[in-house]
DNA sequence: GCCAACGTTGGC
DNA sequence: GCCAACGTTGGC
């Protein structure tokens, strides 16, 4: 199967792209919505290349680059009782959550923002940039992470 | 902090 | 199966 891309949406104040600059690699546990798991969980591949999107942040944006580092397995936070991520649905021998392992790639200079994505040609499919999306994974095409991976390197000049 | 938009739950 | 109520997300 090709490489995918796709979008990974995180609270600075949970966890940030300078918390994975430190830690190397993270486990992405916590999604609690279906189909965010099920683009986890069904079409996630070691090597698949993500765009680390900051939410509620100022500004919110993509801050840097990350890397599917395993495939996805057990969200096994779900079955801790009083953890906040507890789910008493989900059970060690039938999982409902799943998470993946994200490794670090890269941290932008700044934040590419999103007022700059909803106004750059050829990011106006992404669901990042449309009203109302609050789906937290999501597939980008392989056209819009090179655009914004551009926006993100500033050439410096020329 | 506000609140619109969304996903989920549960009564019927 | 419908849909109102609720809780959450996330931009502003």
């Amino acid at each position: 199967m090709p490489k995918r891309y796709w979008l990974m949406k995180c609270e600075p104040s949970a966890y940030s792209i300078d918390d994975l600059a430190r830690d190397g690699e993270t486990c992405w546990e916590g999604v609690r919505n279906f189909q965010a798991r099920n683009f986890m969980r069904n079409d996630m591949r070691v090597g698949d290349e993500v765009l680390f999107y900051a939410s509620n942040a100022a500004p919110p944006g993509v801050s840097g680059l990350a890397r599917i580092a395993r495939t996805a397995y057990p969200d096994h936070f779900a079955w801790e009782a009083g953890h906040k991520y507890f789910d008493a649905r989900s059970k060690p021998d039938a999982p409902i959550w799943y998470m993946v392992d994200l490794e670090f790639v890269e941290r932008f200079a700044e934040t590419v923002p999103l007022s700059v994505l909803k106004t750059t040609q050829g990011l106006e499919a992404m669901k990042v940039t449309q009203k109302g999306s609050r789906l937290s994974v999501q597939p980008v095409t392989r056209a819009e992470y090179d655009i914004v991976v551009r926006l993100g390197r500033p050439t410096g000049g020329g």
